[in-house]
DNA sequence: AGCGTTGTGTACCGAGAGGTAAATAATAGC
DNA sequence: GCTATTATTTACCTCTCGGTACACAACGCT
């Protein structure tokens, strides 16, 4: 459809196989030519596609969030709140500790510390960490109000207890941390839960 | 005492500036420049007292674990096993919202992930995390034997939860949780404790 | 004082970082 | 077939990275 010449790679492909990039080795361990060579195109295809390598890892952000980490969406769409936490959990388990994808969260690992030239997309990184944990502090603010949460409950503290174990869980599979023992650590963490 | 011009900076200031600088920017992200100008020192000093960058990061992560993370090893000396862990994370907290320190913890942040050449950095605060981990199992195993825990507690899946909160409420702390709201979440992690 | 030893300061190194210029190749529309 | 447009390729750019050579300064020792 549009006009010159096509372009002769898949350009979801590319932008996945730069996410498991960040992913693996974070922003600034990821060098130019570990993302060409995993996306398999020279570097000024990448900048025609994609602006240069900040521009890249936020795109990289997007897709992770929207793709890998779509689970979270599902868990807030559950009818209790004890589901939601139950459900995302499971999810980020799942996620972190599947053999397709490298050891940990991309949000967690991806820029959590970094020189001042990164500071942007630590910040970008933060800030979606920090809407995670404001989207479980609305819905389990609506949990209290449909007496779903008991009434002394504080959804903003339960909210960051949530997101704490959640990034917990995902430095423990940094670490080598199994499925099952992650599950296990969940099972644990969840005697925690208001009743 | 020794031969030759003495040296006119304080070695473990320096040592002490610089495992600031790492702690704040993470081993990639700090530069010769950052850490040169942090110590107030030049190049070939810092060469000549420490070795190399690698070098220095690692003599950094020793200060850390006997300096700023003492309380951990004070802890693990605490008589039962639920005072051990109320200590733990109430010192964890104090440390990585303090005014004076960067904002989370230095084994959680400073090498999370990185590229090749800093995997063997990576591995090393891995497996100091790691080794927290095993202290706690171990306490835990002796709590059990000594019915401070009761016989059906799995003392490394309590571990690992232990450890997860602690790994968790770091990267709050980067994202800006105050001491009060991490005390909360401490609170909250506690009712998960096995009676 | 002279010497050996060690630290400091300046100036430099090769390598790799992120990023781009310019020529060429492949398409659509006319 | 010609032109406009876009993608690919090769070769290059500048800048900063971690690391060091070398001359000089400050000490203990005899």
């Amino acid at each position: 459809m549009p006009a010159g010449r096509p372009r002769e790679f898949d350009i979801d492909q590319a932008l996945d196989s730069a996410l498991k990039v960040f992913w693996r080795k974070g922003y600034e361990g990821a060098s130019l030519p570990d993302l060409t060579k995993a996306m398999g195109i020279n570097r000024p295809s990448l900048y025609a596609a994609f602006g240069n390598k900040e521009a890249l890892f936020r795109k990289a952000i997007d897709r992770y969030v929207e793709g890998h980490a779509s689970h979270v969406r599902e868990a807030l769409r559950e009818p209790t709140a004890r589901a939601v936490v139950q459900r995302l959990w499971s999810g980020s388990i799942d996620l972190i500790t599947g053999p397709r994808n490298p050891r940990g969260c991309f949000l967690v690992q991806a820029a959590l510390a970094c020189g001042d030239e990164a500071d942007g997309v630590r910040r970008e990184v933060a800030r979606r960490r920090v809407r995670l944990e404001a989207r479980l502090r609305e819905r389990f603010e609506r949990a209290v109000s449909e007496g779903d949460l008991p009434a002394g409950t504080d959804p903003a503290d339960l909210a960051r207890y949530v997101a704490t174990v959640s990034h917990g869980i995902a430095v423990q599979a940094a670490d080598g941390a199994t499925r099952d023992q992650l599950n296990r650590v969940r099972e644990t963490a969840m005697l925690a839960w208001p009743s």
